[in-house]
DNA sequence: GCAATATTTAACTCAATAGATAACTAAATG
DNA sequence: CATTTAGTTATCTATTGAGTTAAATATTGC
């Protein structure tokens, strides 16, 4: 179900990781793939030790995943995982599903709220 | 109503007023349409100064829009507003847009990793 | 008008979090 | 090997933010 190991930590953990202007800055980096923990400390203006415990938030949370530069052990290659951002993405269509169907059970509310009053 | 001043404020603001249970969970119950801010409350068990407060932060980030209840002016009736969260699945939409990309851009990756080392 | 109801605001406490500097670990390089 | 390089961890401080109780505001009903 979940790729082996990096269990999205549910929605409130992915969440709470993207509520961070910095974190959400590496994601869009990492859009475009993978990239160094001190490229993307450049990128976005932070100190390598804030980059390195944003790096560890978003790995804790299994949105991204770090491996050895190939060609250099001392570097660490950060990519964006998929699983927690496929889990948000239901989440987010369940929750927009509603613009259509709020409208149909519009009546049943009414009715209820009148109930409740 | 959300007045016409009242733009999404961004998506760092979409995503902390996202990043907490309770208030998630008013977004979840109001998907099944509006609700009295007492109503809300008690289904999630949180005090009403406290839910008043999530719901100040989710009606200052244009998550949700209040009005009063046509027959009762003291009861607040809350409900989701759609553009924020349209705004955030554009910009998830573009982060899972990467999955096949990624693969594609790979080899531009691997050569600008090795360009940079 | 007076009491009850629905909700918000105020003042306070507490925990979680981000940033900065310094010290540390590990790896490449001369 | 000593030194530079890449990155992380440790420690501290300061800020944010969530919860609580009490008081305030506004509305309904007697």
């Amino acid at each position: 179900m979940t790729p082996a190991g990096a269990a999205p930590a549910g929605l409130d953990a992915t969440l709470r990781a993207l509520a961070d202007p910095t974190r959400r800055g590496v994601v869009d980096l990492l859009r475009d793939g993978p990239r160094r923990a001190g490229d993307l400390a450049l990128a976005l203006g932070a100190t390598p030790p804030a980059m390195s415990r944003h790096l560890r938030v978003l790995r804790r949370r299994g949105l991204v995943s770090e491996r050895s530069h190939p060609d250099a052990a001392r570097v660490r290659v950060y990519r964006l995982e998929p699983a927690p951002f496929a889990e948000l993405g239901r989440w987010l269509a369940a929750v927009e599903a509603l613009w259509s169907e709020q409208l149909e059970s519009f009546a049943a509310h009414v009715q209820r709220r009148e109930g409740q009053t």
